[in-house]
DNA sequence: CTGAAAGCGCTTACAG
DNA sequence: CTGAAAGCGCTTACAG
């Protein structure tokens, strides 16, 4: 406690735990990484990991960033935060990072509301690989060439992709529909073009075509509570009025609830409906959504896993997540089928 | 386009652009940084600027970082990215950040389904400043002494805070149900241990205290929905039913418009219930909530404004955003007052 | 108006 | 088993 050489600018450096260890910076480096098995004599580390502890010191990362020429950090690019399933993405991305000492910083772009340049204008761009969910298509085209991991994305991409395997969620609602009775079908398709929304209408489009006697409208909405609720009307006022209505999301199958309540239609009494993810909102209305459940968590883990794979020089598998159908209050036997 | 000297390892150095120009590395340094004014001419910052998109060059940020002493990048802490909430705090946050060159790297902590680690043992420590939004008493204490504005937390700390006046958003709610002619208040308090939750629950008390013949019961809930649905079970079940239910989110309110609904009663006509925060959810529930808007966006892009004057050696003033009264369709006159 | 040099703090061959 | 040295790419005094 008595001369240690207090380092004049803050923080202390390696130079520093060196000093007061009584070594040279490199032993104090070595030790510090874990890798003194065998080269380092125990006391020796010891008295490194003491003097480190003493002082306080942690690396610079800009000055290791720089030696190694990696940043040890990956950006995830999301459409936008604005909705709980991304946030759920970047949770499991940044735990399954954390777990081999990476960070994940997060960019909601393009965002309307949110930073205004790409993400490769951004301070942070020190970054080692790209994590991308959610894009449209060609959002991402020309940008850097890092190694890059797609999640809920097109398959048929250059990059490996991480996806849930909506087209068997939707197989999944066209059927429980189906078995309940329901031939006139509404769908109120998200107005986004994105992989995920193209293949859940073609294959509910297939699924209703392939039963003889059943019918398909389709609306499209933002994934919005007020559009959302014009949309469900616009398809509630038809002559043929849909028994059920296929939502591509929780969010437009509240709105769609609500529409009906409005047209004084009695949900599921009157009208089925149902949601896509199963995030918070889908317990939170009444009755309770007849949903797909989508484990964004999950796919943020794995998409990360997938990516530090890339990072290590393997080739990660594409992998594909069950979306689950969780049965809940909102669909029932239509009153006329 | 000739024999420009291709850089060996990827990407091109200011080092490469120097040769490609003609120049030195310091003029390219220079020209870049945008400080040619009076010291370069035109033509040669021209040539760097003309070679420098040429070859895509794009300066290395961990050398900029080790090199300044700083690195443009600040940290978001928050307890969960679970929440629309703080989604849009980290959307006004990276605005605000990304006008002056900053990025902005979010931590959810401690978040039990987030990264295990505390924020500084994470990889991405390389950061100037801390914005730390909601934290529980005493969760940063003993941390980094770097520069840091609190958002949404008790003024009387030592950092800069910048806050919603819950205490007059809270006293509006009471003063809106007065004026309806409510006496018997219940209040679903949060069981979270922050600055905003003691806040609200001390001006409720305090308002109801005031009023002649009015009375308040409380119960602690965590900010989830069944919980908060059996939260407002016992306060429902009460044989001095209160005629109102005062919630400190908007999720808490729609736990209790189940609790409600469960129990045959109707909302607004047999109870009214308030929440708090207005995001998404106070319009996708039925009846649409009477709720308390706090802007979070703005509240995440004022935080990070002051940080940037506290990082530019000014002391920011500590602000408090107003919150508004949303009246909706979830509070009415009780039918036996 | 421009260039040569130093140095930020780290890690990793290379000597010994 | 340990140390001296080089070098990652940048910016900024300092010369000229």
């Amino acid at each position: 406690m008595e001369g240690d050489a207090v380092p004049k600018t803050g923080r202390p450096t390696s130079k520093d735990v060196a000093h007061a260890a009584g070594v040279s910076q490199s032993t104090v480096s070595i030790v510090l990484a874990g890798k003194a098995a065998g080269r380092i004599s125990d006391a020796t580390a010891q008295a490194v990991r003491q003097a480190a502890d003493r002082l306080g010191y942690r690396p610079n990362l800009a000055a290791r960033s720089l030696r190694l020429g990696q940043t040890r950090t990956v950006l995830l690019v999301v459409p936008t935060l604005s909705s709980l399933f991304f946030g759920a993405i970047y949770t499991g991305a940044a735990r399954a990072a954390a777990e081999h000492g990476f960070g994940v910083v997060v960019y909601p772009w393009p965002d309307v509301s949110g930073p205004a340049r790409s993400p490769f204008a951004a301070a942070h761009e020190a970054i080692d690989g790209i994590l991308a969910s959610s894009m449209a298509v060609g959002v991402l085209d020309g940008l850097d060439p890092l190694p890059r991991v797609m999640l809920d994305s097109d398959p048929r991409g250059e990059a490996p992709t991480v996806n849930f395997d909506v087209a068997e969620g939707m197989r999944a609602v066209a059927a429980h529909l189906a078995a309940l009775g329901h031939r006139r079908i509404g769908h109120l398709a998200a107005a986004v073009d994105a992989w995920t929304f193209r293949e859940r209408a073609g294959v509910l489009s297939a699924a209703v075509r392939g039963r003889p006697g059943a019918g398909l409208v389709r609306e499209f909405t933002e994934i919005e509570i007020g559009a959302a609720r014009e949309a469900a009307g616009r398809l509630l006022d038809r002559p043929d009025r849909p028994t059920a209505l296929v939502c591509d999301d929780d969010l437009v199958a509240a709105g769609a609830c609500k529409a009906a309540r409005a047209l004084g239609l009695d949900v599921p009494g009157d009208v089925s409906v149902t949601g896509f993810d199963d995030m918070l909102l889908a317990k939170a209305v009444e009755p309770e959504l007849t949903t797909v459940r989508l484990p964004a968590e999950e796919l943020g883990a794995r998409g990360m896993a997938a990516l530090l794979e890339l990072l290590d020089g393997r080739r990660p598998a594409s992998v594909s997540l069950p979306g689950e159908l969780v049965v809940r209050a909102s669909t029932a036997a239509p009153r006329r089928p």
